[in-house]
DNA sequence: CCTATTAATCAAATTTTCTTGATTAATTAA
DNA sequence: TTAATTAATCAAGAAAATTTGATTAATAGG
């Protein structure tokens, strides 16, 4: 049944990458801090976002970019403005109900 | 009150650091397998693992102390060989329920 | 149409992380 | 004591992630 293993191991395999994927968009001081400031205000403009978090607009974008292509926040377009939010259900199933209140604004 | 505002940034800025270190610990697939063979084999010798993970000594010492350092597995010498396992408390602390069933032997 | 605004993308430089092979340290057994 | 075993550490090179500044693309307003 050599076959079933390798296919089983090839399952695995995808789900690690897809949580090395999202592990890795929180790895980072910087995006948990705009997790952080993204779960206090909500759905918020990067051109907002740019002063609060004290970045380019570059680099800012870059940050978001990961965090969304892990899919644990949300992006909507409007005219030339981008607005981000947080994709609680994403975080919900990734943490802890103790680690998501740091990403919950009643905490 | 600018100073206790600069105290909270900082110990909020140690918090994510913290959960920096451990999101990094986590973020690499090759960690996520020794997690689960951890998971499923329990305390596990180096000389076991590296087979298992199809690694050399040298480098699965690395990613250990990685995931060490970051608090998530435990730690135990004895004579010459050196043992590890998940930190469960950890662990429980930081993933939902849902996830830390990758690292449950009973899922 | 022209200009301004906003944000994504790109390329180059920098920094960090990972890999490799060798060395070192500690312990055990002969 | 000597040799063998196990694992941590080190240094150099390779690979991946991040930063920076510039460019591009899309939309809005005059």
């Amino acid at each position: 049944m050599q076959k079933e293993i390798a296919l089983q191991d090839l399952s695995q395999d995808k789900e690690f990458e897809r949580y090395e994927s999202q592990f890795k968009a929180l790895a980072d001081k910087k995006r948990l801090h705009i997790m952080n400031i993204l779960t206090q205000r909500g759905k918020t403009c990067v051109c907002d976002l740019a002063p609060l978090m004290g970045m380019t607009q570059s680099k800012l974008s870059y940050h978001l970019k990961i965090l969304w292509d892990a899919g644990i926040i949300h992006k909507e377009t409007k005219g030339t403005n981008s607005y981000y939010s947080i994709n609680m259900k994403e975080i919900n199933h990734l943490l802890s109900h103790e680690l998501c209140c740091i990403f919950k604004p009643s905490c």
